[in-house]
DNA sequence: GGTCGATTGTTATGTAATGTAATTAATACG
DNA sequence: CGTATTAATTACATTACATAACAATCGACC
């Protein structure tokens, strides 16, 4: 009578996988009449929220190497969305700001992902939602948690 | 004050990609002593709840393509740890077992799992941990939804 | 009973998202 | 000043996917 994947579905990590998926292939299927994906949008999204951020910090932010961030910038730098200058304090380092054009499409991109938010989460209660959050939340700590302890094992 | 994450953390795929980030790279550091990742794991999990199962009916229950399973199921078989045998009534088909040494392995696999699993949620009651399970498979669903109805708009 | 469309597994190939190592330019500091 | 460090970049590898095309086989139909 089981499902098929019944034992598959016990385990936490699988069904973060499965909702990830989902959720990542809407995401991206709402913002790319913007010409953005989630990755891309959520570099737009820090950016606006720091102003005059260097590529080493956003990096930080994000949690991902400083290489991968080279393209995503060049892409939006070709898109005239945000812009490279050079920091007067530091002449290696670039400071990312947004353009008036990546604004508007940020206002209008946030409008499209937080409608696609409340389609994810339709059927659910607003206390439900806050708790999804505080769960990813925690179980992300957790996570990185056990990573530290591995590197610090194996250093 | 605000984090400069702080807007990026209010959107949920945000949220749903840095917890799945942090859960499988814990739950592959876990699977690596066995030789297994997510994927393998995950397949191995269903072959060993549905004996006899064919390539094309686990692709569908994993939602991958198959031709990716094929590389994952020569990963398998080559450690001895799946069967692919004809079956007899379509001699296009295979039928996935698991071997003695793949039950064994999947045994030992599955408890760690389970640990890493306990770890994860550590500082969840069991009522918000079931709760988190309904939501992910909601938030699936609710993302499945909206993909069919792209597909059938623009088929 | 032969033909043809569909299906099974496979090969070849492409792409997105990551990671590491090495390079260059600029800074910091003893 | 010179040496180590840092910022961004380049080059490259890997993992997890997807699509297209193909050979063998099946099944249905005339």
């Amino acid at each position: 009578m089981s499902a098929p994947d019944h034992t598959l579905r016990g385990f936490l990590g699988y069904g973060m996988k499965r909702a990830f998926s989902a959720i990542k292939a809407d995401v991206d299927a709402v913002l790319a009449p913007f010409g953005l994906r989630l990755l891309t949008f959520s570099v737009l999204v820090v950016i606006r929220d720091n102003p005059g951020l260097r590529q080493t910090q956003l990096a930080e932010v994000l949690m991902i190497e400083r290489p991968n961030l080279v393209l995503i910038l060049d892409e939006l730098e070709g898109a005239d969305l945000v812009t490279r200058s050079r920091a007067r304090d530091d002449r290696r380092a670039f400071e990312l700001k947004v353009t008036l054009k990546g604004r508007r499409l940020f206002d209008k991109a946030v409008q499209a992902v937080e409608e696609h938010d409340r389609r994810m989460t339709m059927g659910m209660t607003d206390e439900a939602i806050a708790a999804l959050r505080d769960a990813l939340l925690l179980v992300e700590t957790n996570g990185r948690t056990a990573d530290e302890r591995r590197k610090i094992s194996h250093p």
